[in-house]
DNA sequence: AAGTCGTGGCC
DNA sequence: TGGCCAAGACT
């Protein structure tokens, strides 16, 4: 259940390993702001660095500030997301620009709590930037930390399905004291399930801590608890939805029904599809038979 | 509270 | 080749 090692001794190997290995992601420069950092967290939510790099990049010379987003329409912000995937993000992410732009004087608010309250900001979000932006003692377990404790703390290969309160116990137990060491931390903890302690293949060999590592002492046994739900893609309406949204990115004026149509012989699907996007405020209905990116103002 | 929501690269 | 996975949030 425990490796037994003093804390200390993780906490040094880690951050010294950071120290010398982790990447210069430009989120992570000290000329990063806020609301830099804040974009990187919501495009980085289940998707690979690699991907989020350029356009990130694009985005801050676009919107350098909140109140730059939130001046245009949140069409510009879907279309300007390209094909990071779960395009509601760009949505959420225009609909908090406009919440500081109104409620904070166009600044990304520094607390966890007032960071919750924003669209599309959850327990992870929030709480990294409160750290990484602003410094705040907080505990931040994203998908990588919860894998390297299960390993290096429960001696087990995967963390359960969903997060479970003595993993966060676990989690916050480990945060250092100190309010500067606690960021380096969380941050070097994330980097390290990126780069060494990956899901599929850990390069265990690499590690700073495999002589401190649970799983390792264990003789890293295989997984054990309940199965890990796949995701189907083929012929889901998420599939659907993405090809329907990425004619729309890529036309500068309204698309009609007919083009839309041609996607899908399903017509069931495809109108419930169509429907849900508008739901979303993903699309918008001009007249009976021409559709775009939302172009109002107060999409959700 | 289990399902849903994109996309593409990798082993 | 194709199932698995990636800095989750929301309902």
């Amino acid at each position: 259940m425990s490796t037994g090692a003093a804390p200390e001794r993780l906490h040094h190997r880690v951050l010294e390993w950071y120290s010398v290995s982790a990447r210069d992601l430009p989120w992570r420069r000290t000329d990063a702001t806020p609301w830099g950092i804040f974009v990187s967290e919501i495009m980085l939510q289940q998707t690979p660095v690699a991907r989020v790099a350029p356009v990130w990049h694009e985005w801050l010379a676009r919107w350098p500030t909140p109140t730059d987003l939130a001046a245009d329409a949140p069409g510009e912000a879907v279309r300007a997301w390209g094909r990071l995937g779960y395009p509601r993000r760009a949505l959420r992410l225009h609909a908090a620009a406009v919440a500081m732009t109104e409620h904070q004087a166009g600044t990304v608010p520094s607390t966890e709590t007032e960071l919750l309250a924003l669209p599309g900001v959850g327990t992870y979000t929030a709480a990294a930037v409160a750290t990484f932006a602003f410094g705040e003692r907080t505990t931040v377990v994203d998908t990588n930390v919860r894998r390297v404790l299960a390993r290096v703390i429960s001696g087990e290969e995967y963390a359960a399905p969903s997060p479970t309160r003595a993993e966060l116990t676990v989690a916050a137990g480990l945060v250092p004291l100190d309010a500067v060491e606690a960021r380096t931390w969380s941050v070097a903890v994330m980097e390290l399930g990126a780069l060494v302690c990956s899901a599929r293949s850990p390069r265990c060999s690499e590690c700073p801590v495999a002589d401190l590592c649970a799983w390792q002492l264990a003789g890293r046994p295989s997984y054990q608890g309940p199965a890990r739900k796949g995701q189907a893609w083929e012929g889901t309406d998420r599939q659907l939805r993405g090809a329907l949204l990425a004619v729309l990115r890529a036309s500068d004026v309204p698309v009609p029904r007919s083009s839309l149509e041609a996607l899908s012989d399903n017509e069931i699907q495809r109108e419930r599809c169509l429907d849900s996007l508008v739901a979303d405020g993903l699309v918008e209905p001009l007249s009976r038979d021409r559709y775009q990116l939302p172009a109002s103002r107060e999409a959700s």
